[in-house]
RNA sequence: GGGCGAGUAGCUCAGUACGGAUAGAGCAUCAGCCUUCUAAGCUGAGGGUCAAGGGUUCAAAUCCCUUCCCGCCCGCCA
């Protein structure tokens, strides 16, 4: 027999076991639903149920003697994963399962299922795509923003291994002032091929562009307030106008001649800001020399990211404008659609998307799970020059998502959860409550430095890239304290997986929810609870598979008697629950710590059991079996977060 | 002011959706283990009023209410 969730056939057992308990010694009560917990412990059996303290209580009797009663009357001999039975504490029911067969189900199933063991596929696979990353072609990558595909690719993973249809998507957001300021200044400098990598190259331009426009707009605006005598006014533009001029100071001491550069060439204009307006605009309408300039510098930005992510093993299968939303009718039609609902409305010649009245009229709030005094703020559609906002496109998008997927993941910061909402309400306005039910904000937290904004308008950030390098080196200096011996590619190519692996590690690790405080220490850890030391772990299971030299032929499972042994075998066999469990509430963070818990697991094995050296041939090949499972479920596991398994580190 | 997210050991975090048996790891500190399958490892010690208070329950870190504290959002930015 094989399984591909070895856990769930016992739990069924244990089910089929109380229900024909219960309908022996309680043929009148109504059949409660019988949830079965793992135990905390070994000792109190692998499943229990804490029913009888529920039960007792309606019935009016003690709960340990109705665990008993329901004890006695179970019959063992028709199961075949239960061992034993036991009324346990004031009323616990434990059930044992019977290790012998248990560990041969699990570590043949193992054997057998290898790269498919435990992705036990969803009865309702769905075409989803997940939209990750999607960081405005502006600058490099931060490490502010790389959390989000280290989830999204994660999640992409975890989905398809489910049995989805899994779809990545990146949007890239073209449409908008910046990337005027970054085309405006590309153009400026005549369009200069990259000396170094593209998006680093991009990054700068637009950093120094828009540092230069945004001095010349303050002077300006000194002006007018001068002339006009504003002097509230002219406190506040001043201190502005400080503040970047100390940004240009540092710009102009770190790139002279980028600053000297667009300095003279920008000077040659009039006035900057109209200019980059000029293009916005002309952007919009799809002109053929904006929509070549500007999709050329967002172009050479992409393919940076396109590198980066390459080294981390993140790849997309589409890459969506949003320009081309404004220029094909689907923003129109989105306008359309909405002035036709009641929840528009016209503020000061601006049309507004009125977001409570609609959860109210539909009657939303519940099924949104928004409090009674939550007054979700309007949307603005439209600005009065009859352009379009970024949400407004999103909606537009998002209906076209929906042509392509019945479920819509969005990895996004938290940040724009108000945003993300109003979009969902509006799609339930617009009549598309089918796909509001089925679009998700993946919501996380955000990647903080300590004492240290992260600034993309100052030019003040640390490139994923940089972060990616720093792992890699410092994996490569720990290689060669640990192990000098190894020639120096493989130190390289060692220092490389071991590098970027505990980078996504260390990027998913940590519930979606919370912050994550970003320190050396923490994301280049090689210790414990790293992917390192899951790492580390699996190649030293692969070792002794090495050192084996033979598979397990004949292998007596029944030895397996260790406690340690019993805990790894639960383990595996439990590694279908965590999994169908991650992917349905969508928490990746949650494979990475199964991973590090097997690896806990198996090292502590490791030192107290030798697996080659046991007494009998049959205990032999049994621990070679386990540990294989082990090395097996470890290497899934590490794939399903991105992360490679060496078998030599 | 309103909304959303968070608060668990000195530090970083699991556990909370679905309430169950003595609240778990790692880091740091201290004491040990490399003629034995990879020491990126293992063993042991100390360290907790689960932010505070109240409530529901046979049972609360987990559910409900109140308060405190931190972050984010409430733009004709994205």
């Amino acid at each position: 027999m094989i399984a591909q969730n070895p856990y769930e056939l016992f739990r069924q057992e244990c089910q089929t076991a109380i229900a024909g308990a219960l309908k022996k010694t309680l043929p009148d009560i109504e059949q409660p639903t019988i949830s079965l917990k793992k135990t905390p412990n070994i000792d109190y059996g692998q499943l229990a149920s804490s029913l009888c303290f529920e039960l007792a209580k309606k019935l009016g009797v003690k709960p340990l003697a109705l665990a008993q009663n329901l004890v006695a009357s179970v019959d063992k001999s028709r199961f075949d994963l239960i061992e034993k039975v036991e009324p346990a504490g004031a009323g616990y029911i434990n059930f044992y399962v019977d290790f012998a067969k248990f560990s041969a189900l699990t570590l043949k199933s193992i054997r057998k299922l290898d790269k498919e063991y435990g992705f036990v596929k969803t009865e309702v696979p769905k075409k989803v795509i997940v939209e990750h990353t999607s960081v405005n072609p502006l600058h490099p990558i931060h490490i502010g923003q790389a959390r989000n595909p280290m989830l999204g690719d994660a999640l992409a993973r975890i989905l398809q291994c489910r049995g989805h249809s899994v779809s990545r998507h990146y949007y890239i957001d073209d449409v908008g002032r910046q990337s005027s300021v970054v085309a405006y200044g590309y153009a400026k400098l005549g369009k200069p091929k990259p000396t170094e990598k593209s998006d680093l190259f991009v990054g700068k331009i637009y950093t120094v562009t828009s540092c230069i426009v945004e001095i010349n707009r303050l002077k300006r605006l000194r002006e007018k307030a001068c002339i006009s005598e504003n002097a509230d006014d002219l406190i506040k533009i001043n201190k502005e106008l400080d503040e970047w001029v100390s940004i240009a100071a540092e710009l102009q001491e770190k790139f002279p001649v980028l600053f000297m550069a667009l300095t003279a060439k920008i000077g040659e204009d009039e006035n900057p800001e109209e200019e980059i307006n000029r293009l916005n605009r002309a952007y919009e309408d799809g002109q053929p020399a904006a929509k070549e300039l500007i999709r050329e510098v967002s172009d050479l930005c992409l393919d940076g990211f396109r590198a980066t992510m390459k080294r981390v093993g993140v790849t997309y299968d589409s890459w969506d404008w949003e320009s081309d939303f404004v220029w094909t009718p689907q923003v129109n039609e989105v306008m359309t659609k909405l002035q036709a609902t009641p929840f528009i409305f016209n503020e000061k010649g601006v049309l507004q998307f009125d977001a409570d009245k609609a959860t109210k009229t539909l009657d939303l709030k519940g099924k949104l799970g928004l409090s009674a005094n939550n007054e979700v703020p309007p949307l603005t559609l439209v600005r009065a020059d009859g352009t379009t906002l970024y949400t407004t496109r999103d909606i537009a998008y998002t209906i076209w998502k929906f042509k392509h997927a019945e479920k819509v993941i969005n990895v996004i910061g938290m940040e724009q959860s108000l945003a993300q909402l109003q979009l969902k309400l509006a799609l339930y306005a617009m009549g598309y409550a089918e796909n509001a039910d089925n679009l998700v904000h993946f919501a996380y937290n955000l990647v903080t430095l300590p004492g240290y904004k992260m600034s993309s308008r100052r030019g003040h950030y640390i490139t994923f890239d940089e972060v990616l390098d720093e792992a890699v080196n410092r994996a490569y200096q720990e290689v060669c304290k640990r192990s000098p011996m190894l020639s120096e590619e493989e130190k390289r190519n060692i220092a490389n997986f071991v590098g970027l692996g505990a980078v996504r590690y260390a990027l998913v690790d940590v519930d979606s929810g919370k912050p994550v405080v970003f320190t050396w220490e923490r994301v280049l850890n090689f210790e414990t609870n790293s992917a390192p030391y899951v790492q580390y772990t699996h190649a030293r299971a692969c070792s002794i598979l090495r050192k084996a030299e033979r598979e397990a032929e004949n292998p007596d499972f029944a030895l397996l008697s260790e406690r340690l042994e019993k805990e790894l075998i639960l383990n595996l066999a439990g590694f279908a629950d965590m999994f169908i469990e991650a992917t349905e509430y969508l928490k990746p963070n949650m494979i990475a710590d199964y991973a590090n818990v097997l690896a806990d697991k198996f090292n502590t094995f490791y030192n107290a059991i030798p697996v080659l050296k046991a007494d009998s041939q049959g205990l032999i090949d049994a621990r070679i079996a386990l540990t294989k499972a082990i090395q097996v479920v470890m290497r899934n596991t590490l794939n399903l977060v991105g992360v490679t398994a060496p078998e030599r580190m």
